[in-house]
Formats: structure tokens, C-alpha cells, sequence
DNA sequence: TTGTAAGCGTTATCAG
DNA sequence: CTGATAACGCTTACAA
């Protein structure tokens, strides 16, 4: 770091400390040409820590996700990073689905940050309990702890997902449709199942209790709840995934099990990939905007740290829609004319709860 | 933030601040069990900011990366926060490919971080010049910048990929090979290149100029390299894509001609992922170990800033490895056995240079 | 062991 | 418009 300060700077020029600092901040001085010379010649640069000192702000936003090498949370993370444009950067943190890991950063993250975009990992944790909520403006994303989820959050329309999902499905003429769910405790596994289910109620579809699987959100774990569904006596003919990774994993068991798609199993996943239509067969899924909703996560929070909470907490949803492939049987009639290969813009849907 | 200092504590317990430093910075003091108290009952949270001012540090180490959204930097960045452990956290940068963000972005981290992991965007970038080596420790990561390669750096060992590829084409019966290149002002993209084509050169295998196309990195580059190469009076029979990205357009491209792959063009990439396996065919691909790359990248800087610059720069590369698969028309025989599908380890190789 | 006081580099206040 | 001075909250000589 540049060991050159204020004080250096001031006396080259003969003036004092104040007068450069203010000339920093662009008001009016005398000297100006002088002094702004006198900064280049000594390659004087702000010490940003003093600053932050004074200013009791850190100009940094703590982005708290389970894991970035989910594309998934990478988009959100992308797309909260955009939206902060030039005032904050992002510090990253991966609970790495470790509760122990989430609390200790979250805690960590008082006095280092300004404000936290947070996707918590189970939904009755208790992780937001220690950090007094004044003292941290935050913003949830993808998933919110059920306590707090009256603080602002940025959703999907996670039931409508499971609703499209099931519909689809049915559509097609399933009857013997299975979900694999993620974790019954998060956000997501909850509204995606629900969504599922009661459809499948008001369609008057029978749905076995052992064909709702709960796992847990990994690709090991959608793997080995395909291959408990596989071993069951009577099977489904058709699957919920209600994400990327767990679809990944089933994809791979039925590979595996020889299980032809669609003709012996439909399946139908939940958030899209730029390799979604290069798996064979190309894969239907339930997507949304990640990136939007990182944005939208940042933009809400920073009008918080910006407005000092006047405003009352917001829940934002973001529309899910039904990106139509071969894994359920669909003939080009079905395709989604809105996917083209190289979208050139962002459909920035979304809506106030 | 809580607004209790260290005055507070003191003042409470009738002591000096001096004394409750000390204890919190583990000294013997006399009232230790009542300063203890007194820091809970008053919800005393040390002012970090005002820490980093005397210290001099900020416990921070900047992430630079063209792109968090492409899987491989992703798993840089979660392998370099692993190794960085307790003591420092991540500050993220995507550079998206602009490099006037790059070299603002570098601009901004002096002061703001302790150390820097850096892949920066072209070879030829004069981005390091402005900042003073001596004030910001950085260790490059998959690419370096020509003038300061003699820095610290963690690369792949591109070039042998290149050679891997292009030997795997040829014992699979191929003498019309192309070659869908990153920027060649790239550290990858060049030394792939070269280990391509320097290895059909010692294989006496033909390259006629038009097989041999630069391009970016993207998915969009990819894709209209192999269209460009399909148009050609005399197309290849095989194709080498240097990274993953491109590798992606380029099947985009292949399955909209409805050219049947391995049997109407093989193809190899650069850069494995969870989906490789799964479409079709499965991918065969030469894959590098990046999880390893960023917690080297991580490990060496921290030797610095511990160090204080008294190591010499050391120039390490991690190792490549063929994953075959079906995409270039190899039987399960050359089924690389260490491939599974459930990896239980890393397998940590590397090499000093 | 403890307290006093100086200082990290900056900005805000207040007289001039 | 300018300069002296006092903060911001913490650590660390230095003396006791």
C-alpha cells in the first residue's frame, strides 16, 4: 500500500491536510492545479481503511450462497454484482451446506460489510437470530428462513414451478408421476413439492406416498432417490426434479439402469442450463431468471442501505416459466418459441408479491 | 453496527481500554472474568475497521476472474477460498470480458485488499504496470500477463493438452483435424494451440491453415467457428475445442446441421463438467484439476503475504488427463479408469516447473 | 499487570 | 476559502 498520506501531500504543497481533503471531496480550493499535481507526483492514494473508519462504512456487500459452483447461485451472484454497480463490491462467502460454516460468516459479517444478499440453507434455522437486524440490512434470496420471512426476500414462484411441472406431465398422459424434492426444510423443496402435490390433487391424479421422495438437492442425492423409485414394484413413468443437480443425478441413474427417456420415463427438471438441450435427450425444464434475481436482490438492498429501512420490507417473486424439450415426449409443437439458442436479452419479469 | 466500544467495556468495568485490548488480545489481565462479562452484557463487538487502520491489513483477498458464471472460474474461486481458511475472505471481480472494468477493478483493489488472485484477460495487458508490484501481492491464475509471467502463476499444463488431443485424434484414425482456438493472446489459448499443433506437426499429420481457427472463449464463438469450419469445400473429420464454453457451440452447432457425432466429426474439449457425460454422446474431453488450481493460487499468495516477499516467484502447473467418452468414437476400452462417477477425492497432482 | 498517550489516515466542525 | 483541532475505534510503546 502506498505509504503516502494526506499529510504528505498537504505539506508539499504547503497547505494543510483539510484543504487537500477537500479537495478530494470537489469542493472549490485555491491551489487545485497545484495540489492535484503534487498527488500525481507523489502517486498519492487515498487510504480507503481511514476512510471507512470515518465514514462507518465498508462500501462492501457480503453475498452468503450455499455454493458458486452451482451455476445457479453463480448467476444470482453475477446478477447482484451488476447491480451494484460502481459504489460496492461483493464478498463472497459458500456455507458449503454447513450449518455451522453459515452461522460462523454470518456473525463474521457485522462491521465487515454493509449489507448481506443471503440464501440461508434450512428454512427454521436460527442463524439470523444473533445478528440484531439494524445492524444489518439484508436481503434473502431463493430461499428465507420461515421466522424472518417477513424481512425482504426475492423468491421464485417456486409453487407455480411445481405446478407447470405437474400439469406437463399430465398433460402428456401420465398417471403415475413421482417428485424428487429437495429438502422438505428449505424454501424451494417445500414450495416445488407443494406445488406438485396439489396439483396432482385437482387433477384427480393418484399419487403414492413413496413416489414423493424427499433428498436433498445434490447430484448423489437425485441419483440414488432415482434408483429407490427404480426398485420400487410398480414405478413411475414420469419425474419431478426440483433442481439441477438432483436432475443431473437422476439423469445418471437411468443412463445407468438403461432406462430409455422418454419412452420408459419422462422427466422433467427444475432450472435450465446452456446444456440442457445437448443432453440426449434434450431436457425439458422449469426455469427462471437467476440472474434477475440477484439483481433484484441487491437493487432492494441497496435502497435499504441507501433509504435507512423507511421503507417496509418487500417479498419479490419471480415468474417461473416451462422451457419445453424432448425428456417428456413433446413434439416441436410444444417447443417454447421464447428459447432460441442465443437469447439476445433478459426477460426482466417479475412482480410484487 | 453495534455502536459499544472498547471505551464502553472499560469504562463499565473500571479499567483502562488498554487493558480490555489486552484481554481480547489473549494477555493475562486481573479482571478478565468481569471484562468478559461486561463485553456480553453489553453486546460488545470489536470495530474491525478500526482494526484494519492499525494494522494495516483488511483480512481481504481480491478474486479477480473473467466470469463466476463459467463453472471452471467457479471452482477457482470456491478451491481458493477453501485454502484461505479463517483468516482471510474472498472479495470477488468479474471482469466480464471488458478490459476497461479489468483495469479499473485492479486499480481499485490496492488498499482494499491484502492480496490478489488474478486471471486476467489477455497477455499482451499492461493492467499490472499501474500498480506497483511491492504494494499488492498477486499470484496469476490459468493465465498470465506476457511481461510479468515471471511472477507468481498457477496454470494448467495447456500445452500437454493440446498434445493429448491431438495425439487421441490421430490414434483414432484421424488426419483431418481442426482446431477451435481461444484468443491467441491468451495464455491457454496460445500454449493449447501450440501443443496441437506442434504435436500433428511431429506426427507428420497435414494442418492446412483454414483448420486452424481463433476464437473467444464463448459459447457464440464456438458455435460460429464450427459453422465457418463446416462450410469449408473440405471439412474435417475431427475437431479439437479448446475450452468448455466453445465446446458447447460447437455441439450446438454440429446437432442444427444434423452432422452425427463421432461418426461425422469427433470431438474433443477442453474442461469437464457434470453434464459431459451426459449428453450425445458423452463428451470426451482433456480436464485439469481447477479446484486445485485455485487453492495453490491461494496457498502460494498467502506464503507471501506472510512471507513478505523473501521467496522468489515460483511457477506452478497442475496436470491434465484425457477423460475419453464416446465422442470420438473410442470403444469402453479406453475408458479412463479413474473416472467415476461419484469422485470420493482429489486427486492433489502438481508439479513445480 | 496496568494506565497514559500517541498514532493509524481521513473527514467534519468551527473559527477565522 | 482556509487551517487548526477533534474525532472515528483500536493497538502499542512507554512509564509506572
Amino acid at each position: 500500500m502506498s505509504n503516502v498520506t494526506i499529510s504528505d501531500v498537504a505539506k508539499k504543497v504547503g497547505v494543510s491536510e483539510s484543504t487537500v481533503s477537500r479537495f478530494l471531496s470537489g469542493f472549490k480550493v485555491r491551489n487545485a492545479d497545484v495540489i492535484n499535481q503534487a498527488i500525481k507526483d507523489l502517486d498519492y492514494r487515498p487510504n480507503i481503511v481511514a476512510r471507512n473508519l470515518k465514514s462507518g462504512k465498508t462500501g462492501l456487500i457480503a453475498v452468503v450462497v450455499p455454493d458458486i459452483t452451482n451455476p445457479f447461485f453463480a448467476s444470482i451472484v453475477r446478477g447482484a454484482e451488476v447491480a451494484a454497480g460502481d459504489e460496492f463490491m461483493i464478498q463472497l462467502i459458500n456455507t458449503g451446506d454447513d450449518l455451522d460454516k453459515e452461522s460462523w460468516a454470518l456473525r463474521r459479517m457485522v462491521g465487515r460489510v454493509d449489507g448481506m444478499i443471503y440464501v440461508p440453507l434450512q428454512e427454521n434455522s436460527s442463524a439470523v437470530d444473533e445478528l440484531d437486524n439494524r445492524s444489518l440490512p439484508m436481503v434473502f434470496v431463493d430461499r428465507v428462513i420461515e421466522k424472518n420471512k417477513n424481512l425482504d426476500s426475492v423468491l421464485a414462484d417456486n409453487f407455480r414451478g411445481g405446478e407447470l411441472a405437474a400439469r406437463h406431465l399430465v398433460e402428456h398422459g401420465h398417471s403415475r408421476i413421482a417428485h424428487i424434492g429437495g429438502p422438505i426444510s428449505s424454501t424451494p423443496g417445500k414450495a416445488r413439492a407443494r406445488g406438485f402435490v396439489e396439483t396432482l390433487r385437482a387433477l384427480k391424479v393418484d399419487l403414492p406416498s413413496q413416489f414423493v421422495v424427499e433428498s436433498d438437492f445434490t447430484t448423489l442425492g437425485g441419483y440414488q432417490a432415482t434408483m429407490a423409485l427404480l426398485a420400487l414394484k410398480s414405478r413411475p413413468t414420469a419425474l419431478f426434479v426440483a433442481n439441477n443437480l438432483m436432475t443431473i443425478g437422476a439423469l445418471k441413474a437411468l443412463k445407468e439402469k438403461g432406462i430409455s427417456v422418454p419412452q420408459e420415463m419422462a422427466i422433467i427438471g427444475f432450472d435450465d442450463h446452456e446444456l440442457s438441450d445437448l443432453v440426449d435427450p434434450p431436457l425439458t425444464v422449469i426455469s427462471r431468471d437467476a440472474h434477475l434475481q440477484g439483481a433484484l436482490a441487491m437493487q432492494t438492498l441497496l435502497e435499504k442501505i441507501r433509504g435507512g429501512n423507511q421503507f417496509p420490507p418487500k417479498q419479490l417473486k419471480v415468474d417461473v416459466n416451462l422451457v419445453v424439450r424432448g425428456s417428456c415426449g413433446s413434439t416441436c409443437r410444444y417447443r417454447n418459441s421464447k428459447t432460441s439458442e442465443f437469447p439476445k436479452t433478459l426477460s426482466a419479469s417479475s412482480r410484487s408479491k
